[in-house]
Order: structure tokens, then C-alpha cells, then sequence
DNA sequence: AGGCGCCAAAATGTATCCAATTTTTCAAGA
DNA sequence: TCTTGAAAAATTGGATACATTTTGGCGCCT
């Protein structure tokens, strides 16, 4: 209730979901109700929702009459949802494509590309212009999903988010080939969708979405602690689109 | 609580689904808490733990103070979670595949196929049969997500069970050709499995679920009222396994 | 010493109560 | 007659209190 167009289930909801993003809940870890209540502040009834939610959206596992814990993803799980990742969204560019996109489409994602290739132009990977990449690299396969015009897909990709790790916020940003070769996917992706080449597009997009996911899982093996904390430190916080309030 | 292993708002949880998907709640209904919670034999607090939990899976609508109203899909959304059940279940062969299904899968499938073929013998379609082919059907669909050994993407695919209508239990038990086709795709989709021909079962799987959606989708468009009478008919429940109390 | 069982403490699940917001009703004014 | 406003009713959201289940510990028996 309190001020804005959100409840208080739904603000523990998302603090719940950015601490467990973050690894501030340690998975397998059990959530002690009144602790965590105390915590953040409200009683166990709108924890107790979110809860439920956060379950639901797969981020914690329930067992009735022993509560939550953090669910547990293995480095093979999170290899497996960028599977499901590249097939979502290649298929969206298949979408896309046949239903043509608009003209508007099209330029927002030239604009896209070439905002990239600014950045870029440097040819070095300024730390400071990771936020500016990550909100560029999110819209652009936003975009590309908004103009699948499918809301159901847009809304599997978004659970797709909910696992640790595999979001497009999610970016390895210190070796600037691979970042430089990942952008040209999104030149030759932005290209095939304005002339209507979907399977063209998806298959870019497919290898896009899958290199990233082995480049990540290679690194989560190799020194999984140094990735991590990568990770989160880069991570930060999403689009957040709050209904102002209106009083 | 109560007796077995799951909560009042557990069993509320999957009562509401099922009035849900067989239309008992009107889509766009305001869902008025204290009169279900009456109907249910409940308080208002699991029923809400349990609106929560549809709302996440996106069967209800929820806006903050003003409570959640059953979600509408469009004969359009349903056509495109065939496309996401499609990409998905073909992922799922492709993985299978690739990994190598076991004797005991192939084997599995072989005879779910036999049990079809045996269904199918008379020339007919036996009403009395559909319960009996919609179990070989779910076994089947369920058996090669399975063998893909990636449980997010099983996941994934019972999210799209979520939506009126798309699931592997609905059948149009109605047309004997077609029957006898989609079963004869399961045939050649066993017989690429055991062969490991991974991009041959996605293609097949593919049509074979596309093919499914699009004459749903034209029931639908004909005449909405008698193809939705028929299913809600032949939908039943699905396949319960709740764990047996052990007092 | 180790295992078993019972009792107490803690944690979860549900019901009830209270607060805040939304919706409806009803009337007054233009 | 239609609009606008405010107050009452209805409904949702949150906090507290209670019941049930699980868990941990202690003593007893083998």
C-alpha cells in the first residue's frame, strides 16, 4: 500500500529477487520468515506473498511445512536456459521478420547498432561505458522480441531471466574481440530483419545468445568465484519502470 | 495442512487453475476474494497465497488495490503458445538426441507408439478410447522432454500448459485422418530419435505441434462456442501424482 | 557408547482483525 | 439531464494471533 502504484508484497518481491540475483541469498539456503520479515521491515503476511511469487517464477523452492529455500542453479542448469534463450529469441526474429517489421523498428535498432559501434569506436573497453552497452544491448533484443509482437514470448524470454546469470544485463566485458564480434551479430541481425530474411536472423541470433552462454559457463568453470563477483559487480539493477505515484 | 503433503493454499492453488482452464472463471471476471474463499471452504489467506501463485503463472491479472481478474487470451495468444510449445518441443529432440536416449526411453516411445497404433486399429475413434490416447499422448510429449535432461525446459513447457487450450491433453477427437497423421508423426519422430537424427525429430516435432495449434486455432475462429464445449469436455485432469499421506 | 523416543522449542500455515484504498451511491449544482 | 462531489459501502492489503507441523534436544533404554 504505503505511497506508490505498488504493494508492499510487491516491493519485497523484487528486493527478494535483485538479493538472490545478486547471491546475497546464498542458494540451498533455507529463508527464515521472521528473520527476513524483520529485515525488510513488514510482517510475514506480504513476505509470505512474495514468497509464493519468487517460488513460482522458480527463484526459490517450496516444501510445504518447510518453507523456502534459495534454489540451487548448477553452471550445466544455466548452460541449458540460454538454450532455451536462443531458441526463444531466434524464433522471434523468424517472427519478426515475417510479419514485417516497421519502419520505426528497423531505425530504432540502426540507432541501436550505431550507438554500439560509438562506443566501441575506441577500441578499447571503457568500464564506464558499460552501463550505456547494457542498456543498448538490453533494448535491442528487447525490440527485437516487442516487434515478435507475440506478449507470450516476450514473456517466457522474461522468466528466461529469472535464473542467475542468464539475462542480456549480463555482460563479460574485458575482452574486447569478443565483444566487438558479438556487435557484429547484432549489425547482421539488424540487416536481415530489415530485408525480411527471418531464418537468416535467427540463426544469427541463435548463435548469439548460445556463444554467450558457453563463454559464460566456460568462465563459471574455469574460476567461478573470479566470474561471479564479476558478475554482480556489472550486473546492477534493471529497467525499472515504477508507476509514479500519482497523490 | 490438513492431511496430506500440501497445504490448503497448495490444493487451492490447483483447484483455481483447473476452473480456470475449463472455463468455470470468465475470462476478464474480477476475482472476488471473500466469496471464493466461502466457495473454497477456506480463509482468505491461502486463497490469496494461492492467487499470488496463478497470478505469477500468468493465468490471473493483478493491479496493485484493485485484485486480480482472470486473464483473457485471444485466440491470437493461443496461436502463438503453440509457436513457443513448438520451438521448445523441438529443442527438447534435438537435446535428446544429441545426448542419446537410452534403451529404455527409445524403447518407452516405441511402445506409447504400439499402444497408439493399437488405439487407432479399428478405423474408428472410439470416444471411449480419448482418455486412454490422451495418457499416451502426455506420456509421450513428457517422455522425450524428459530424456533432453534439461528440467528447466520441462518447465518451460508446462508454463505453456498455463494457457487455455494449449496442452498436450487437449484433443480434437473428432477426424479420424488426423488422427491417424499425428500419430504417424510420432512414429517417425520415435524412429529419428532411436536413429539420432536430432534435426530430423525438431522438424517433425515442430510441424507436429504447429500443425495442432493451427487447427485449434481455426475450431476456434469457426465456431468458439461448440470447439470450446467439446474441449472442456475431453480436457479432464491431468496427471495428478500428489504424494500420499504417510500418517 | 550409541540409538530410540518423547517432550519442548521453533518455524510454518491459517484464521481473524484492522487499516487503507477503491468503488458505488446519492445528491446537489450547472 | 448530465456532471461533479463527497460520503458510505465494499474490497483489498497488512498485521497479529492461533493451530499445526517440523526440528532439536534431552533422557532413557539397550
Amino acid at each position: 500500500m504505503i505511497v506508490n502504484g505498488q504493494t508492499v508484497a510487491d516491493g519485497a518481491a523484487t528486493t527478494l529477487r535483485e538479493m538472490i540475483l545478486a547471491g546475497q541469498l546464498r542458494p540451498g539456503e533455507r529463508v527464515h520468515q521472521d528473520q527476513l520479515a524483520e529485515l525488510l521491515g513488514l510482517s510475514r503476511t506480504p513476505l509470505r506473498t512474495a514468497l509464493a511469487t519468487l517460488a513460482t517464477d522458480g527463484l526459490l523452492d517450496y516444501e510445504a511445512n518447510r518453507g523456502y529455500r534459495v534454489r540451487s542453479f548448477s553452471v550445466d542448469t544455466i548452460r541449458s536456459v540460454f538454450e532455451i534463450r536462443s531458441v526463444l529469441e531466434a524464433q522471434a526474429c523468424r517472427i519478426a521478420a515475417r510479419l514485417g517489421c516497421s519502419e520505426a523498428v528497423l531505425a530504432r535498432l540502426d540507432a541501436l547498432v550505431a550507438s554500439g559501434d560509438e562506443i566501441l569506436a575506441s577500441g578499447t573497453l571503457d568500464p564506464a561505458a558499460l552501463p550505456q552497452w547494457r542498456r543498448m544491448n538490453v533494448e535491442f533484443h528487447e525490440t527485437i522480441i516487442r516487434a515478435a509482437n507475440n506478449p507470450l514470448l516476450g514473456e517466457f524470454v522474461a522468466r528466461t531471466h529469472n535464473v542467475p546469470m542468464v539475462s542480456d544485463r549480463v555482460i563479460l566485458w574485458d575482452d574486447y574481440d569478443i565483444i566487438h564480434r558479438s556487435h557484429d551479430d547484432h549489425h547482421r541481425i539488424a540487416r536481415a530483419l530489415r530485408s525480411s530474411e527471418g531464418e537468416r536472423a535467427a540463426a544469427i541470433m541463435s548463435e548469439h545468445v548460445s556463444f554467450a552462454g558457453d563463454l559464460l559457463v566456460e568462465r563459471l568453470r574455469n574460476d567461478p568465484e573470479a566470474a561471479l563477483q564479476q558478475l554482480i559487480a556489472t550486473a546492477g539493477s534493471g529497467s525499472k519502470k515504477p508507476k509514479k505515484a500519482e497523490k
